[in-house]
DNA sequence: CTGTTATTCGAACGAACGTTCGACTTAGGA
DNA sequence: TCCTAAGTCGAACGTTCGTTCGAATAACAG
């Protein structure tokens, strides 16, 4: 045997790192239905079979991605945000961590923002476990904002699904070579965040969308 | 011949029609590449080769899904829009329509939102160039927003596909029995945005995230 | 009735899928 | 040197995939 003890962080695990790297662009560009595993094999370099001595079956594969990237953004977010207390702070904390990861690692990001329902069982389960906490997290952030009313009376879940809405959705369009990088978007969006929950005294012009528009147009298609 | 002229909008429609609304929901369930044509074939009821005699292949059930999903939000659009001129009024119109389709077609949204990589070729630029469309409109309207003084100095291109992002993000939470139906959930989002990209005098409290931020533990990850 | 066209489907095609297996090579410990 | 375990891979497994084809049925025109 190589090692007396310990599971070696070496050379193996080193290889294992290697294949998620090259498994998490190839499930990015074809989806995790769509790609098979002789795609990972040529990608990686490694032989088809070669590749189950690493990895036992293509849903760990998924899992394994998901898990560490998830697991990985959740501990840094927890670090940045230790000592920190004003709520305003803390959610463009929450918003840099998660763009500069995104844009850092835009395969692993597209990969847990795309593939959210591949996993089954277990995996599943470990996997949203954590984006509840991560989800957990963003909520206490906005309740924080409106115990020192920076936020108005807003259904926080909606709110704070908007804003990860808004963030995620960002693996569809952003491009490198021409859109912002991660420091100047995640200050456009903190502050279109925090202006958009604002205490308002330049409220709303009008009360409602449905009373204004004109109602035929609508109400004529409620059947369609 | 069953009728003289006319491709007969009758029968023979009406059961594609059905065939692709059971499309939709199977492509939204398990993705359009983990699908399989036979799924459908259980799902609508007909057989595996009668299918063929309505569509020719699974790239262009996909096809006819999307093109006429998004045609009808376009169109529907542009007929809510026309004769309204004030900015803020036709984002909420936007919003509107968009979420208020989203939610009472989610099967075919969830694939429109989805599957955005899964066509090729022809097909693939017919639905970009609709989808071009639309977002110029989306465009427009921001830029409306600016025109009049009620929208800051922000990378248009940014703030548009964040409200795109907040809204398309929908379907990977929304539940009907839970969570604010279309009129309440426009509501909030438009008011959301509009709060969002307003001329704010109560500014950001300081200039940029980077310069407040405890330095140490995200420049010691800068390589990893 | 006969003929023609629209519609439907069971059966099968070759290709690609995830996974397994046994043999082979490599390398350090005795 | 021989032995053992780690690492690697070609070949094949049974299954499922998208698609095709020819026969069967249904419905109407003459």
């Amino acid at each position: 045997m190589p090692r007396a003890s310990a599971p070696d962080p070496g050379v193996a695990s080193r290889k294992l790192e290697m294949i998620l790297r090259h498994a998490a662009r190839v499930f990015a560009e074809k989806g995790y239905a769509g790609a098979s595993i002789r795609d990972i094999s040529r990608a990686s370099g490694v032989s088809l079979s070669g590749l189950y001595y690493y990895v036992e079956s293509k849903q760990k594969l998924l899992y394994l991605i998901q898990i560490h990237t998830f697991k990985t953004i959740l501990t840094r977010l927890q670090q940045d945000l230790e000592g920190i207390t004003d709520p305003a702070a803390r959610l463009r904390i929450l918003v840099h961590n998660h763009l500069d990861y995104f844009l850092q690692h835009p395969m692993e990001m597209k990969v847990l923002a795309h593939e959210d329902a591949a996993l089954a069982g277990e995996y599943r389960k470990e996997v949203a476990e954590i984006k509840r906490r991560y989800y957990g997290t963003a909520l206490e952030i906005f309740e924080g904002l409106r115990r020192v009313g920076q936020a108005r009376r807003l259904n926080p879940r909606i709110a704070v699904l908007s804003l990860f809405g808004m963030m995620n959705w960002i693996h569809t369009w952003h491009r490198a070579q021409v859109d912002p990088h991660a420091e100047a978007l995640s200050d456009v969006m903190s502050e279109m965040f925090l202006h958009g929950v604002m205490n308002g005294h330049r409220a709303a012009p009008e009360k409602s969308t449905r009373a204004r528009r004109s109602g035929l147009a609508v109400a004529a298609r409620a059947a369609s």
